[in-house]
DNA sequence: GGCTTCACG
DNA sequence: ACGTACGTGAAGCCG
């Protein structure tokens, strides 16, 4: 018999949209959802290879809509507007495929669906997420339930309903009528659960049966829901009952499609990013002759046992990919062979001990002409250094490569890497020749090939002595410091609770709001809010006549310290007194490095008693601390970049930039401007590095958007180079869909392809922003080599960066040359129209280097 | 595990 | 009509 696969469109795609992580097309458009739903039919064709489909969508009745500054907005409740937006590439991809579709006003999908299940006489299968279906499984229909993923279903048909429900087809609907459905609004009966719906149907047969023998109903409790709740349980009951003669036309004849798919398929899936589906030749008609990539052959498997058989494998190469899982060592040195090595190794087996094989590779491995290929260059440099006591060079790092030429993706994994570039998951080490190569060819079109090579690949290195050297921390003095806090936390703990009347958790939101805006009854300054934020920011801003606020704010700031950087630092201080901070270098979207356990760089510095934690980080015996950080690096390439002749003036006459900017944007002579003048124009200046708005500028300086607008004109009148230039990187952005920095680095925005307003609004700000923060972290991680290697030789070590600060701890006899170094590396990293400015101090400990 | 809060550039 | 400045990490609460 002939087979008809009838879709659910919304379920399906409503499934797709959440299994799987946001994928955007090169347009940066989410794509995710119609990938999944691809997927799925797919798996469809190949399983069960029907005739005809149909693929139904909900069409509600028109509702009112507000007008949207874009003009669009969801259309139904409870879709994100990323998963709407996705609606149209959807049905345009099922026009593509030849796929019928079809959608009524007024009707949902699932009456279209139940319409067509009854309509034709042959072997149905209706594909959907939504339970409810399950009423229209007969002899001839059978139901397929998405499960977790995307593609795996669990089949229903006449037999198998009655052992996984529990329920007829028809007892689905009377289940309903009285259990109800919360996620589907239908009331059900009141006080009738899951079992008692389901006893009463095993035992009356069906709604009817149950309201015809009501004097039976025991006990004599349910059976007064059972008779409260009649109105209702019928009602539930139309609710529930899908449509199955809704008037609409369809015949089977209108319901073929074409597969393999046509050229004009292949088009579409090239044109959304598919490259997976792309991949697959067998998905496409050759007749019409498709530039179907050649699919990757799986690589050959063998297992390597004993030294003398690996160094065999590996003697002359210079090209190898290398990769340690647990007991198994993978290795290749071409796409072809995929190479295992047990490291099990006891007296009976015949494995490689990994110390054996460490030693026969180390040569190999400290090679800077072989070239390692691995994935996380420095977790490996880390675990040979940490375990066998040697640095090995030569590396081509897939996850750096990955990450620069993608950095939206961040912190890939192999796996998650292999998958995108439709790598067989056992073809590790071989797959990983293959992503080298793509990588590699990807980063060279991007014109990314010199910032991996010459700055990222290298900076490796430097990052990895950064995190060996480590950080001398003062452990006696962690303890001082730790008991003052502790004491003043305890102090102010009781002072707090005395003002409250009561102990509580002052550590907890949701209880300080009480005490605070309930108990105290202290005005909330936002009227209207539904819920209570107790920031710092609106303790500010309470009634200074309520001594527990300040009270609080101590607390919070005492804590925090105390729990952070104390407790936390503990922690993490090793044998030496010494702690290794560990540098993210694939993490940010600008470029910039993370630092973790510990992060060194979020270390208190604006508040004083906040900053006597930099006193605990101190130089070693005959050593100095060296600080050195640019002065307003983001502007000054902002300077550079506009061009603006009035902010280049500045940089260029040495005169204090945010003086100026308030002597401009005030009109006013610099002798005039006032310290108030000063700090708002600092402020404008970081808003024009964030990406500025009027909201923003008005929360940061707690002024009326109406000013904050009258400023950011201002400024804009005087800095009319600094307008254009962020209306550029803007629409040149939504041109090409990413941004880049002075030395090419690139970040995709797909926010401003996002169909809601502030997504897009946010993705603008994002691209003005990230060429300037981009081009920062550029800049000094250019100067990180060259200190670096003007450092080789000398005693003194580059010991941390923190964003626009390097600090160098410096043998006594070295301070001169290590300032002079800093200096000129820093300032002559990259020559920009205004000069790079560093300022540099130094001290025993980092609180001193001021 | 998500949310809130707050430390840094 | 609604609510954010850009980029991070850590701790603690809460469900």
């Amino acid at each position: 018999m002939e087979k008809l696969l009838l879709l659910d469109g919304n379920s399906l795609i409503n499934r797709a949209f959440y299994a799987l992580p946001p994928l955007n097309n090169p347009q940066g458009q989410q794509v995710q959802a119609v990938f999944g739903f691809a997927t799925m039919l797919v798996k469809m064709f190949d399983t069960i290879k029907p005739d005809y489909i149909v693929t139904a969508f909900d069409v509600h009745a028109p509702t009112f809509r507000h007008k949207m500054y874009d003009g669009y907005k969801a259309s139904r409740k409870g879709m994100p507007d990323e998963l709407a937006a996705q609606m149209p590439v959807l049905k345009e991809m099922l026009d593509v495929m030849g796929i019928k579709r079809v959608e009524l006003a007024g009707y949902e999908a699932d009456d279209l669906i139940g319409t067509l299940s009854k309509r034709f006489d042959t072997e149905t299968y209706i594909v959907t997420g939504d339970r409810d279906s399950l009423q229209l499984i007969d002899a001839k229909t059978r139901v397929l339930l998405t499960r977790r993923g995307i593609t795996d279903t669990d089949e229903y048909d006449l037999n198998t309903i009655e052992e996984k429900m529990g329920l007829t087809p028809s007892g689905v609907i009377d289940y309903k009528s009285l259990a109800g459905d919360g996620s589907d609004d239908i009331p059900g009966v009141a006080g009738v659960g899951d079992k008692t719906a389901k006893s009463l149907l095993s035992k009356y047969g069906d709604l009817d049966g149950v309201y015809a023998q009501i004097d039976s109903v025991t006990p004599v409790s349910l059976k007064n829901k059972l008779i409260d709740g009649k109105e209702s349980a019928y009602l539930s009951k139309t609710l529930a009952t899908i449509d199955t003669a809704v008037p609409m036309e369809c015949e089977l004849s209108d319901c073929g499609y074409k597969f393999p798919f046509s050229s004009e398929v292949f088009a579409f899936f090239e044109r959304q990013g598919f490259k997976s589906l792309i991949r697959r030749g067998e998905l496409f008609d050759t007749s019409v002759g498709l530039p179907v990539a050649p699919k990757r052959e799986k690589a050959q498997e063998r297992m390597l046992v004993g030294l003398d058989e690996i160094k065999s494998v590996l003697k002359d190469k210079s090209d190898v990919a290398l990769y340690v899982e647990g007991e198994l060592f993978h290795l290749a040195v071409d796409e072809k062979t995929e190479y295992t090595v047990s490291l099990h190794y006891d007296f009976f087996s015949s494995g490689v001990s990994e110390s054996e094989l460490i030693a026969a590779l180390k040569d190999m491995l400290c090679d800077p002409k072989v070239t390692k290929t691995v994935f996380d260059s420095k977790s490996f440099i880390t675990y040979l250094y940490k375990n066998f006591k040697f640095v090995a060079q030569g590396f081509f790092d897939v996850r750096l490569a990955q990450y620069i030429a993608d950095a939206t993706v961040p912190h890939a994994t192999l796996e998650s890497l292999l998958d995108a570039y439709s790598i067989d998951r056992k073809d590790i080490a071989s797959g990983m020749l293959g992503l080298k190569k793509s990588l590699d060819k990807e980063l060279e079109e991007t014109g990314m090939h010199r910032l991996y090579y010459d700055i990222e690949l290298p900076l490796v290195k430097v990052l990895f002595d950064m995190e060996q050297a480590g950080f001398a921390v003062n452990r006696e003095k962690l303890e001082e410091i730790g008991a003052i806090f502790t004491a003043e936390e305890k102090s102010l703990e009781k002072q707090i609770h005395a003002a409250a009347g009561k102990a509580f958790n002052i550590k907890s939101p949701k209880q300080l709001a009480k005490v605070l805006f309930e108990d105290l009854g202290i005005p909330y300054p936002k009227k209207g809010a539904k819920t209570y934020n107790t920031s710092a920011e609106i303790l500010e801003q309470l009634d200074a006549s309520y001594t527990i606020v300040p009270l609080v704010l101590r607390y919070r700031f005492i804590t925090k310290l105390n729990a952070t950087y104390v407790d936390g630092l503990r922690k993490l201080i090793d044998s030496k007194g010494t702690v290794h901070t560990e540098f993210r270098q694939t993490l940010t979207t600008t470029g910039r490095l993370s630092s973790v356990e510990p992060n060194l760089q979020n270390i208190p510095v604006r508040e004083e008693d906040g900053k006597v934690l930099r006193s605990l980080f101190f130089a070693r015996e005959g050593f100095t601390l060296v600080s050195a950080d640019y002065s307003q690096i983001e502007l000054r390439i902002m300077a550079h970049y506009s061009g603006d002749p009035t902010m280049r003036r500045a940089y260029l006459d040495g005169t204090d930039i945010h003086a100026y900017t308030a002597a401009q944007v005030y009109g006013v002579p610099l002798e005039q401007v006032t310290p108030l003048m000063r700090r708002t124009a600092k402020t404008v200046n970081f808003g024009i590095i964030y990406g500025i708005s009027e909201f923003g500028l008005a929360s940061s300086l707690k002024i009326a958007k109406g000013e904050a607008k009258k400023f950011i004109e201002n400024y804009f009148e005087r800095f009319s180079g600094v307008r254009e230039y962020l209306d550029n990187c803007v629409s040149e952005a939504k041109k090409n869909g990413y941004v880049t920095t002075l030395l090419g680095r690139r970040r995709k925005i797909p926010e401003l392809f996002s169909p809601v307003y502030f997504t897009r609004q946010f993705g603008e700000r994002a691209a003005m922003n990230m060429p300037l923060q981009g081009t920062a972290a550029d800049i000094i991680k250019i100067a990180m080599l060259n200190v670096s290697r003007a450092l080789e030789g000398m005693r003194s070590r580059l010991i941390l960066q923190v964003h626009d600060e390097l600090i160098v701890e410096t043998a006594l006899d070295e301070v001169a040359a290590v300032k002079e170094i800093l200096r000129d590396k820093m300032e002559n990293a990259f020559t920009l129209s205004v000069p790079l400015v560093v300022d540099i101090s130094e001290g025993k400990s980092w609180f001193d280097c001021k």
